[in-house]
DNA sequence: CGAAGCCTTGATGCGCCTCAACGTACGTGG
DNA sequence: CCACGTACGTTGAGGCGCATCAAGGCTTCG
């Protein structure tokens, strides 16, 4: 897309403010835009009938979301929460067919972006049908640092809020489960955590741990 | 995309057979071509450092698969092996890239197919996360009844061979359990089994057990 | 006809969920 | 700014679902 097209494109859309933990739309709903993650984190979660949830991805800024019409649904299948206040960008649903057919690059790189998380998703279902909870719990710490960590005197801290049943849902166990293997971690000085913060010291020994290997400095 | 197109496309196919147990593609192999599967079903294998695997999929007849340039990568993401005799087309993997320049179709409806597989992986993630084992066994066996199912005069017969092991793998679990409970279903009247081989006989009791019910007819 | 691959079934144990109770930080309204 | 309520976190006790270990039977194929 050339810079004038690009800004062309950019002047339809509409943006917008969603504070702290507004829902940015709902699994089920009907599809009316997609989004692009301008500032701030979005969790993205998946419900079951019954009520229980899972945490699907968290949305980093820069990154598009929402895009139902790429992969030819008419309603999203999933819900958007704003983990922080966010700013986003949208554009109605019918402009991603008339922006694909003037510009194919644009559907070719969707391509990249959905491959991305189908690949990211395998993983996760690969990691949660063959280890433990300890390695998938240390694995997520190291994802979110790494997706959103910020440096800070301590380490490296996670750039949100994000509680232990976040964590739980994010790796198919339970809260009390994530607070023990926390409690411990920090007793051993691999992390710093308090209410919703969390702080990556030692990232090489988690590392290990996500890998099933035992830590011999415990 | 035209007929006449449509037949240029096809004459630059190659086929190829595929003997059952043979493996088409290796994952981290680099990606030279894609694939269409004319007859035949694919087993889609993922695998981690220490040897554990798990079934990502099975490919029917009429899918494309292995199409790695789709998504930007020039190796594969998974192994690939024929749970049948198999017969397939394939092209080069650069010809994918002219194609979707000249046909902007081809992109998004790759985008529909990738995006559906991601659907799919999802949902089974979250099964995995949310669910036991003995729902998430008949889940699978409703699934393959119904891509791959073939009415018998017992029931639908799973029309690949398939071991307890392969359903383990599919469910995030060990060929025990999956023995025990097709044992203990086939005593009730579920479903009939062989060597490698499983017929569905009662579909919406099998549904009533994926569901979480109690099967009050026990 | 033997050997390898697949399936079955029991016994045992443990990783993690569940249930329960209490401590602690946060923010909200008086 | 303090008091209170609510949401979040911690920690223990107990139990169960399912993996693991073990041993033997059956089918298929060379």
């Amino acid at each position: 897309m050339e810079k004038d097209e690009l800004s062309e494109f950019l002047s339809k859309a509409r943006s917008a403010r969603y504070p702290k933990d507004s829902q940015i739309f709902g699994q089920g709903e009907k599809a009316e835009a997609f989004f692009l993650l301008l500032d701030g984190h979005i969790r993205v979660l998946r419900i079951t009938p019954d009520g229980e949830q899972i945490i699907a991805r968290y949305i980093s800024s820069g990154e598009l979301f929402g895009i139902a019409q790429a992969i030819g649904r008419d309603t999203y299948p999933a819900n958007a929460i704003a983990a922080v206040d966010c700013v986003t960008l949208s554009w109605p649903g019918k402009l991603w067919h008339e922006t694909v057919e003037k510009y194919p690059t644009f559907a070719t790189n969707t391509n990249k972006v959905i491959g991305g998380r189908l690949q990211e998703t395998q993983d996760r279902l690969l990691e949660l049908a063959t280890e433990r909870v300890e390695q998938r719990v240390a694995s997520a710490l190291l994802k979110l640092a790494n997706q959103a960590g910020k440096k800070t005197e301590d380490g490296i801290l996670i750039d949100f809020p994000i509680s232990r049943q976040d964590i739980s849902e994010m790796t198919g166990t339970t809260l009390h489960t994530v607070s023990r293997l926390l409690s411990s971690w920090e007793h051993d000085g691999l992390v710093k955590s308090s209410r919703k913060k969390i702080t990556v010291i030692e990232g090489h020994r988690l590392l290990l741990l996500a890998n099933g290997m035992q830590d011999k400095d415990r």
